[in-house]
DNA sequence: AACGGTGTCAACCGCACATGT
DNA sequence: AACATGTGCGGTTGACACCGT
């Protein structure tokens, strides 16, 4: 399968994973731009970086979802909406691709099928569900919790894989965060439940 | 056994945003 | 401030596996 500039597209090989992996244990996460090159792929950046991500990575979950995991990402994209990579961001070892995937093969059939069931029902169990849309933890270079050495876009996936290397709930910067999006964040209604979910209080609207 | 329909998952594409110059 | 470049995300698609007829 080639393209039209010569990249290989399609499934990847054993021989290509190998030398993708080679590549980023020797090179480490980033310059992505450069991976193809270094490891002598022929194939585009975003390729490598999304099968790294999807199959390489160490600590990659696969298999079924278990029960709790599933009820996560119910309660999640409740709050969040189709944010996949900060949700899979909670679940260790589940990637954004993964999360968006079972969501649409699984999840949002029954939850089709449950608002269905509302829908014929309306009135005293229709509580609007508004999606968040807001670019939630992308902050700007001024927030106090920049000055520190904090990276910029907190809702990137963090160092490591999976949710193991996010900072506890306390030493993330929700307040700074909701100071920002504050605005969009009074817009919302949804299950109070999240914020022990994500295990932290809910932040003081004013 | 063969065929068609359906489900699942890996991968691609386009876009938006961050950063550098 | 404007532009160029790099990066990551979400939506969508295609290939394959599985199942029922």
């Amino acid at each position: 399968m080639k393209g039209a500039i010569g990249v290989r597209k399609g499934a990847w090989t054993e021989e290509e994973d190998v030398l993708l992996k080679k590549c980023v244990e020797k090179y480490g996460e980033g310059n992505w731009h450069q991976v193809p090159c270094r490891a002598g792929l022929n194939r585009c950046r975003k390729s490598c970086r999304l099968r790294w991500l999807n199959y390489l990575k160490p600590n990659i979950k696969r298999g079924a979802f278990q029960e709790d995991e599933v009820d996560m990402i119910i309660r999640l994209h409740k709050l969040l909406g189709n944010r996949w990579s900060l949700i899979a961001g909670r679940l260790p070892g589940r990637t954004a691709n993964d999360v968006k995937n079972y969501w649409n093969t699984h999840v949002a059939k029954k939850v089709d099928h449950h608002k269905s069931k509302e829908d014929n029902h309306p009135g005293k169990c229709a509580t609007k569900v508004s999606v968040i849309r807001p670019r939630p933890w992308t902050f700007t270079k001024s927030s106090a919790w920049l000055k520190g050495k904090a990276t910029l876009v907190a809702s990137r996936a963090p160092p490591g894989s999976g949710s193991e290397g996010w900072p506890d709930a306390n030493s993330w910067p929700w307040e700074s965060a909701m100071e920002e999006r504050q605005k969009g964040w009074n817009e919302l209604s949804f299950d109070a439940n999240i914020w022990e979910l994500l295990g932290v209080s809910p932040p003081a609207i004013t």
